[in-house]
DNA sequence: TTCTATGCAAACGATTTGCAGGGAG
DNA sequence: CTCCCTGCAAATCGTTTGCATAGAA
């Protein structure tokens, strides 16, 4: 289950590392907690915004910083920009992603459904990052756009 | 079984289009038939050069031109840019792919460990890519040189 | 001849970097 | 007091685009 407070559970985390305490981070995780799925760093950006006056480049290295740290992960999707959520560490649930090539919109996978995938790849000595990559679909909203468009 | 000739088979379906057979795109289609692996954009540029003087911005817009076509098709990495292939349709063999975060390489996945993932989609309304996104995994060598460097 | 694809240069969006000053520990 | 993190501006990377011309059909 979802720990109550992911934004304190990673401020403990970060200190436990000896990072700094900064507000830019403190926002970037306030604004993660508070946005709702999987938002890409300009999303992110402008949820810190509201929160104080940040540099971009500067949520760009807090979101690095926190990747790094193993507080939050990113998912990468096909075409867009990648997009940023707690990482199991301290959600408590970990998951896959499948992301729209239409649309950009992310669904939540069980992770039992790449169960086959990881074993083929342990069996073979590879070391599988399962929710770091997003499958590609086409969600069905933009799949009755494709067919009403004609393909 | 892959196709003798995939150049001369891609030649044909570009024709069937309407399509215009020009130097550069056959100097793509070579590059990608000669080429090992998946190579990205610029290794099949450096390629394509050797054939003949090309603009980089050509063999991005043969390499577009030919995946709009069905004839290519281009897997995305979780960091690295995209890597190109001759499709399905050419080569006859479909396959998904599974990309080393430390060095890039890609393995090649039999279609089927997905299947679970494909049922999971399929049921839920959505239509799955499933070669169009590489698994983002690290692979023995790089696995082993993380472990000495103590991760 | 017609019309698409190319070469070229410039634009572009996303992300990164060097550096000097500010704030956390 | 020390050193990490931030703000800022400029650089960089990968990719795309507009336009005039070459060349495939």
């Amino acid at each position: 289950m979802p720990t109550p407070e992911p934004v304190e559970q990673a401020l403990v985390l970060l200190r436990e590392r000896g990072d700094r305490v900064t507000e830019p981070r403190r926002r970037v995780l306030e604004a993660l907690a508070s946005l709702p799925g999987h938002p890409d760093v300009t999303e992110v950006h402008a949820a810190v915004q509201q929160l104080g006056p940040t540099h971009l480049a500067t949520t760009y290295r807090a979101l690095e910083h926190l990747c790094a740290a193993g507080i939050l992960t990113h998912v990468h999707l096909d075409h867009a920009p990648a997009r940023y959520h707690f990482a199991a560490q301290v959600t408590g649930v970990a998951h896959a992603h499948a992301a729209c090539r239409g649309c950009g919109s992310v669904l939540d996978l069980p992770t039992e459904v790449l169960q086959p995938a990881r074993e083929h790849l342990e069996a073979r000595g590879y070391r599988p990052h399962l929710g770091h990559t997003a499958l590609s679909v086409t969600c069905p909203d933009c799949a009755a756009a494709d067919r009403r468009a004609g393909r």
